[in-house]
DNA sequence: GCTAACAGGATTGTCAACAATGAATAGCGA
DNA sequence: TCGCTATTCATTGTTGACAATCCTGTTAGC
């Protein structure tokens, strides 16, 4: 079994999957970090992974290709994208143009039921956290950006956070430090009490900070060779 | 001749295009307003535009329509995109949140080069305005923004400016006072003087209210339904 | 023993024919 | 004459086969 295969566990409904949902299960799988930087993803797996025919994976390539989630090499097929240290800088300077900003209109959007989702959110992450499950833990945290966009009701800022939590999780997954959380959720109770006392400018401060904290545990040294020089490493 | 053979004008070149330039090629296309919204896309007429297979068109279709630029209706093919007056909404919304962040990266990143490059684009501007090119003055003014991007040098922002001022092109033409022109350049000109004189603060705030004056031009009623109740209509 | 060319296999890219759906029109009946 | 239905046509969606490319393992030659 390799890693592909467990991008699609068990396919119990016998209707077709389109495009759009073949794309967010490859981003989960990326989120929670079971497809890593750099996985093949050949057409035949995720044609069999998937239960779908070749159109569909090419056409899913193409728009995962597209959000630079997936890189696409001409005759040589799909890969799970790995970020240059450069390119990380780049999602994070996004992220941080945006997200304080999704999470003012939060504050000023959310509905009562919105403050209760997020609070059961909230609830899961912890248990995952002090449960040690990782894997749970990273999706969620990555979630609880998602859902912040989803109730600032703005499908632009939602599309463009999905793809920016998904490419920050292949980022950790190459420059963060082993064993480290990326999000800590204190940060995001943080936010949530802001949302609930409706600060906007507190909730807008405390998401810059949040990024500002991921990003510092990362080890983005300088501008790293994509190419990686092996005779530097063996060199004795 | 119909609408869609405008979209390319000769092929010199014997090459054939990629479906990036395709989707780049339509997307000013639609821009400068030769495209208008709601306008047929069939895949017979642009394999015939741009002199492709049918394949790349179908997949810069669907590149466009991830992009929210054009609309693909199952089995009835694809259309340039009319947006609602709730997505209107959520692109200047979007703008704001990033644009403002933009010019702040683009003061800091602008080197002397890009400066005389933008002075130049302005005087095109102007050149446009002046000589009552309409044509000419939307693509450039809407050029402007993606110019931007590019000096702010982040490839995230990059993209997601160009889908917007896209998609702006066409509210413009859908919620636009006709003859009204959308972009004032004389608020170019005061977001390039404080690119100058090294402005941050001030060229973010000048691109906000900038942004917000171009909304003020458009009538974005209320929630215009896509669905026109006809009985409420008619009702006596 | 090492390098380089070659062949085999596997994978991706493209094309053309066919199926399926939707729109338009003509025909029929009231 | 109006409205409904059925047929036709055009367009899109899908499938399969084929062509092109790349990787790998092998073999011949130096």
């Amino acid at each position: 079994m390799n890693n592909v295969s467990q991008v699609a566990e068990a396919e119990p409904q016998d209707e077709e999957l389109d495009e759009e949902e073949i794309v967010e299960r490859i981003f989960e799988a990326i989120i929670d970090q079971r497809l890593p930087p750099g996985t093949k993803l050949s057409e035949a797996s995720l044609c069999e992974a998937f239960g779908v025919g070749r159109m569909r994976v090419r056409r899913s390539l193409l728009l995962l290709s597209s959000r630079e989630v997936v890189s696409l090499q001409p005759n040589r097929g799909a890969y799970v994208a790995s970020p240059s240290s450069e390119q990380a800088r780049e999602v994070f300077e996004a992220r941080l143009m945006i997200e304080p900003n999704v999470a003012r209109l939060a504050v000023e959007r959310a509905s009562d039921e919105d403050l209760l989702m997020l609070q059961q959110h909230l609830q899961l992450e912890h248990q995952a956290h002090r449960g040690n499950r990782r894997r749970d833990a990273i999706r969620l945290s990555g979630q609880f950006h998602v859902l912040l966009a989803e109730v600032a009701d703005n499908s632009v800022a939602l599309r463009v956070v999905k793809e920016l939590v998904t490419r920050t999780s292949l980022i950790i997954g190459i420059f963060g430090s082993p064993g480290v959380s990326n999000c800590r959720d204190e940060d995001h109770d943080e936010i949530f009490t802001a949302l609930r006392t409706r600060d906007s400018e507190g909730a807008a401060r405390l998401m810059k900070d949040h990024l500002h904290h991921i990003q510092e545990h990362l080890e983005l040294g300088g501008p790293t060779e994509s190419t990686i020089d092996l005779a530097t490493i063996f060199r004795k």
